[in-house]
DNA sequence: CTTGACCCTCCAGTGACTGGAATCCTTATC
DNA sequence: GATAAGGATTCCAGTCACTGGAGGGTCAAG
């Protein structure tokens, strides 16, 4: 398999299955044109890596995964911890918006938004 | 007032505050000694983008704003048009993560979490 | 033999800072 | 007057996870 055809399967561009070479997270091997040749596990891998940022895993708690995906010895515990702090660091960041989001909310609606420059959300901001 | 007093007063890191003069958003006056001099208008711009990058908005957005606060002919509804957009980014952000934390809430309660190598974070992640 | 679709590497840029090195200025104390 | 602490300066590099682009090699079809 090209890169071609791999970053269709997984639905990675190109540039960013190089890149996640680059930093060690697939080794493909090569052909001696010097393409990159991908067997059924680096395809794998790399959907499991896309799967894995879609739920907003650090590139280092893709590489953590990955490395307890391939332990058969791993305890269910350690992929539950990398999980548990990210599911947290989640939860804060929406508090944080939902925050944001209900103040610029207000803002927004007490603005006439009309062609006069008087502006609650300039006052807010500007609030001495 | 010197750089360390309108950090202080500001909450802004002095790097900060240096990066946004580099990037042409305050524009302090300059002692003999070549020391910042920030003037109470400085400070209170300082204020007014701290207060805008808390509630999210960019730094490009944040340029925009201060030119409309220092605009006295401007139109609310230009204000208005950044906020809401701004706004909608937000809300848009929010339903992402909480896609991301349902899903991982579910994965996460669904792992004993002990020393057995059994997991259905690993499985979701890997399904074939 | 040419065309177009692939593939390669390498370098630079993104956003919004942040850290650190090396140096200079000010103020207080001895 | 020396010294030390604390604060100021500049400049360079790094963060994160890519992404864009230049410049060039390879392959299959017509």
């Amino acid at each position: 398999m090209n890169i071609g055809d791999v970053s269709e399967r997984t639905g990675l561009p190109a540039k960013t299955i190089r890149y996640y070479e680059d930093i060690g997270l697939v080794r493909p091997a090569r052909d001696t044109n010097g393409y990159r040749v991908f067997r059924d596990t680096d395809a794998h891998k790399l959907a499991f890596l896309g799967r894995a940022r879609a739920l907003g895993f650090s590139i280092e708690d893709c590489r953590t995964l990955l490395a307890l995906y391939e332990d058969d010895d791993r305890a269910s515990a350690d992929v539950k911890a990398v999980a548990t702090e990210h599911l947290h660091q989640i939860e804060d960041k929406i508090a944080q918006l939902q925050a944001m989001r209900d103040t610029l909310n207000e803002l927004v609606h007490c603005c006439a938004g009309d062609n006069r420059p008087d502006c609650p959300i300039l006052k807010d901001l500007a609030r001495h």
